[in-house]
DNA sequence: GAATTTATAGCGTTGCCCCCGCTGTTAAAT
DNA sequence: ATTTAACAGCGGGGGCAACGCTATAAATTC
Protein backbone atom coordinates (compact mmCIF):
# COMPACT_ATOMS: atom_id res chain seq x y z
CA UNK A 1 0.00 0.00 0.00
CA UNK A 2 0.99 3.37 -0.55
CA UNK A 3 0.70 6.14 1.91
CA UNK A 4 -1.01 9.20 0.73
CA UNK A 5 1.41 12.53 1.02
CA UNK A 6 0.80 15.64 1.82
CA UNK A 7 1.36 18.66 -0.62
CA UNK A 8 4.24 19.79 1.31
CA UNK A 9 5.85 16.56 1.39
CA UNK A 10 5.32 15.95 -2.43
CA UNK A 11 7.35 18.68 -2.58
CA UNK A 12 10.13 18.41 0.03
CA UNK A 13 10.11 14.57 -1.85
CA UNK A 14 10.08 16.34 -5.13
CA UNK A 15 13.19 18.53 -4.45
CA UNK A 16 15.15 15.96 -2.73
CA UNK A 17 15.26 13.99 -6.39
CA UNK A 18 15.53 17.02 -8.09
CA UNK A 19 18.35 17.97 -6.22
CA UNK A 20 20.24 14.68 -6.38
CA UNK A 21 19.99 14.85 -10.34
CA UNK A 22 21.09 18.49 -10.51
CA UNK A 23 24.19 17.20 -8.17
CA UNK A 24 25.39 14.87 -10.68
CA UNK A 25 24.87 17.09 -13.73
CA UNK A 26 27.17 19.41 -12.03
CA UNK A 27 29.26 16.87 -11.17
CA UNK A 28 29.61 15.64 -14.58
CA UNK A 29 30.27 18.77 -15.78
CA UNK A 30 33.25 19.08 -13.81
CA UNK A 31 34.46 16.27 -15.04
CA UNK A 32 34.29 14.17 -11.62
CA UNK A 33 33.64 10.61 -11.20
CA UNK A 34 31.79 9.69 -7.78
CA UNK A 35 35.05 8.62 -6.45
CA UNK A 36 36.77 11.59 -7.40
CA UNK A 37 34.93 14.28 -6.04
CA UNK A 38 34.22 12.22 -3.10
CA UNK A 39 38.25 12.28 -2.33
CA UNK A 40 37.51 15.79 -2.75
CA UNK A 41 34.98 16.67 -0.69
CA UNK A 42 36.84 13.86 2.12
CA UNK A 43 33.34 12.22 2.19
CA UNK A 44 32.21 8.97 1.51
CA UNK A 45 31.60 7.61 -1.93
CA UNK A 46 28.26 5.73 -1.20
CA UNK A 47 27.04 8.70 0.25
CA UNK A 48 27.12 10.54 -3.22
CA UNK A 49 25.83 7.73 -5.13
CA UNK A 50 23.06 7.74 -2.38
CA UNK A 51 22.38 11.14 -2.45
CA UNK A 52 22.66 11.50 -6.30
CA UNK A 53 19.73 8.91 -6.23
CA UNK A 54 17.30 10.57 -3.61
CA UNK A 55 17.92 7.94 -1.20
CA UNK A 56 17.96 9.81 1.86
CA UNK A 57 17.59 13.44 2.63
CA UNK A 58 21.20 15.34 3.43
CA UNK A 59 22.04 18.29 5.70
CA UNK A 60 22.39 21.68 4.58
CA UNK A 61 25.69 21.23 5.47
CA UNK A 62 26.25 18.57 3.18
CA UNK A 63 25.05 20.68 0.21
CA UNK A 64 26.94 24.15 1.40
CA UNK A 65 30.12 20.75 0.85
CA UNK A 66 28.87 20.37 -2.58
CA UNK A 67 28.19 24.04 -3.42
CA UNK A 68 32.09 24.53 -2.29
CA UNK A 69 34.25 21.78 -4.47
CA UNK A 70 31.45 21.79 -7.45
CA UNK A 71 31.66 26.09 -7.03
CA UNK A 72 27.64 26.03 -7.73
CA UNK A 73 24.80 27.65 -6.47
CA UNK A 74 21.82 25.47 -5.22
CA UNK A 75 18.54 27.05 -4.74
CA UNK A 76 16.01 26.06 -2.40
CA UNK A 77 13.75 25.81 -3.58
CA UNK A 78 13.81 26.66 -7.63
CA UNK A 79 10.59 27.91 -8.60
CA UNK B 1 41.10 23.72 24.18
CA UNK B 2 39.76 24.60 20.89
CA UNK B 3 39.80 22.02 17.69
CA UNK B 4 41.38 23.63 14.39
CA UNK B 5 38.61 24.19 11.62
CA UNK B 6 39.31 23.51 7.99
CA UNK B 7 38.66 26.60 5.49
CA UNK B 8 36.03 24.32 4.85
CA UNK B 9 34.60 23.57 8.14
CA UNK B 10 34.70 27.37 8.34
CA UNK B 11 32.60 28.22 5.37
CA UNK B 12 30.22 25.60 6.55
CA UNK B 13 29.67 26.73 9.94
CA UNK B 14 29.67 30.38 9.18
CA UNK B 15 27.36 29.67 6.19
CA UNK B 16 24.74 27.76 9.10
CA UNK B 17 24.82 31.27 11.75
CA UNK B 18 24.14 32.99 8.51
CA UNK B 19 21.60 30.63 7.29
CA UNK B 20 19.75 31.10 10.81
CA UNK B 21 20.08 34.50 10.55
CA UNK B 22 18.56 35.36 7.32
CA UNK B 23 15.34 32.61 8.46
CA UNK B 24 14.83 35.10 11.61
CA UNK B 25 14.90 38.10 8.94
CA UNK B 26 12.42 36.60 6.67
CA UNK B 27 10.12 35.02 9.35
CA UNK B 28 9.48 38.79 11.22
CA UNK B 29 9.30 40.12 7.47
CA UNK B 30 6.51 38.08 7.43
CA UNK B 31 4.86 38.81 10.52
CA UNK B 32 5.67 35.62 12.28
CA UNK B 33 6.64 34.77 15.81
CA UNK B 34 8.52 31.53 16.00
CA UNK B 35 5.42 30.02 17.89
CA UNK B 36 3.56 31.16 14.87
CA UNK B 37 5.57 29.74 12.20
CA UNK B 38 6.24 26.63 13.76
CA UNK B 39 2.43 25.81 14.19
CA UNK B 40 1.98 27.10 10.28
CA UNK B 41 5.04 24.18 9.51
CA UNK B 42 3.99 21.41 12.07
CA UNK B 43 7.10 21.67 13.80
CA UNK B 44 8.28 22.26 17.19
CA UNK B 45 9.02 26.00 18.40
CA UNK B 46 12.37 25.12 20.08
CA UNK B 47 13.88 23.43 17.02
CA UNK B 48 13.70 26.76 14.86
CA UNK B 49 14.78 28.55 18.23
CA UNK B 50 17.71 26.31 17.46
CA UNK B 51 17.91 26.54 13.78
CA UNK B 52 17.82 30.40 13.86
CA UNK B 53 20.60 30.49 16.47
CA UNK B 54 22.98 27.66 14.49
CA UNK B 55 22.82 25.10 17.04
CA UNK B 56 22.30 22.56 14.25
CA UNK B 57 22.65 21.80 10.66
CA UNK B 58 19.72 20.93 9.45
CA UNK B 59 18.51 18.80 6.61
CA UNK B 60 17.45 19.64 3.26
CA UNK B 61 14.33 18.50 3.65
CA UNK B 62 13.41 20.92 6.30
CA UNK B 63 14.66 24.15 4.26
CA UNK B 64 12.80 23.02 1.60
CA UNK B 65 9.66 23.16 4.64
CA UNK B 66 10.63 26.53 5.26
CA UNK B 67 10.97 28.12 1.95
CA UNK B 68 7.47 26.87 1.40
CA UNK B 69 6.43 28.52 4.43
CA UNK B 70 8.08 31.29 4.35
CA UNK B 71 7.71 31.78 0.21
CA UNK B 72 11.04 32.40 -0.33
CA UNK B 73 14.34 31.06 -2.01
CA UNK B 74 17.21 30.25 0.05
CA UNK B 75 20.78 30.28 -1.21
CA UNK B 76 23.78 27.52 -1.33
CA UNK B 77 26.10 29.61 -0.85
CA UNK B 78 25.37 33.16 -1.64
CA UNK B 79 28.26 34.96 -2.89
C1' DG C 1 36.13 -9.50 -21.30
C1' DA C 2 38.85 -6.29 -18.67
C1' DA C 3 38.62 -1.95 -16.49
C1' DT C 4 36.08 1.71 -14.72
C1' DT C 5 32.15 3.55 -12.70
C1' DT C 6 28.01 3.25 -10.22
C1' DA C 7 24.10 1.09 -7.40
C1' DT C 8 22.86 -0.95 -3.35
C1' DA C 9 22.73 -3.55 1.04
C1' DG C 10 23.93 -4.27 6.00
C1' DC C 11 25.52 -2.65 10.14
C1' DG C 12 27.36 0.84 13.49
C1' DT C 13 27.76 5.56 15.10
C1' DT C 14 26.43 10.26 15.31
C1' DG C 15 23.49 13.96 15.68
C1' DC C 16 19.03 16.03 14.05
C1' DC C 17 14.76 16.89 15.79
C1' DC C 18 10.81 15.98 19.06
C1' DC C 19 9.00 17.08 23.37
C1' DC C 20 8.94 19.15 27.75
C1' DG C 21 10.19 22.46 30.94
C1' DC C 22 12.44 26.38 32.96
C1' DT C 23 14.44 31.08 32.73
C1' DG C 24 14.80 35.89 31.20
C1' DT C 25 13.18 39.87 28.84
C1' DT C 26 9.81 43.17 27.49
C1' DA C 27 5.37 45.45 27.42
C1' DA C 28 0.74 46.49 29.12
C1' DA C 29 -2.09 47.66 32.50
C1' DT C 30 -3.80 49.15 36.27
C1' DA D 1 5.76 47.53 42.05
C1' DT D 2 3.46 43.49 40.77
C1' DT D 3 1.03 40.86 37.81
C1' DT D 4 0.00 38.88 33.38
C1' DA D 5 1.25 37.44 29.02
C1' DA D 6 3.94 37.10 24.69
C1' DC D 7 8.24 35.83 23.01
C1' DA D 8 12.82 33.77 22.71
C1' DG D 9 17.00 31.13 24.65
C1' DC D 10 18.57 27.02 26.43
C1' DG D 11 19.08 22.19 28.43
C1' DG D 12 18.24 17.25 28.38
C1' DG D 13 16.32 12.56 27.40
C1' DG D 14 14.96 9.79 23.61
C1' DG D 15 13.93 8.01 18.83
C1' DC D 16 15.27 7.52 14.38
C1' DA D 17 17.45 8.88 10.09
C1' DA D 18 21.85 10.55 8.11
C1' DC D 19 26.22 9.12 7.00
C1' DG D 20 30.54 6.16 7.40
C1' DC D 21 32.35 1.87 6.14
C1' DT D 22 32.75 -2.44 3.70
C1' DA D 23 31.50 -5.58 0.31
C1' DT D 24 29.23 -7.19 -3.79
C1' DA D 25 27.26 -6.87 -8.08
C1' DA D 26 25.47 -4.39 -11.99
C1' DA D 27 26.18 -1.20 -15.54
C1' DT D 28 29.03 1.26 -18.72
C1' DT D 29 32.98 1.91 -21.72
C1' DC D 30 37.09 0.47 -23.81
Amino acid sequence: MKAELSATEEQIKDYRLKLGDKIRIVREKRGYSQEQLAEKMDINRSTISKIENGKFGITVDYLVRFSIFLDYEFKVIER
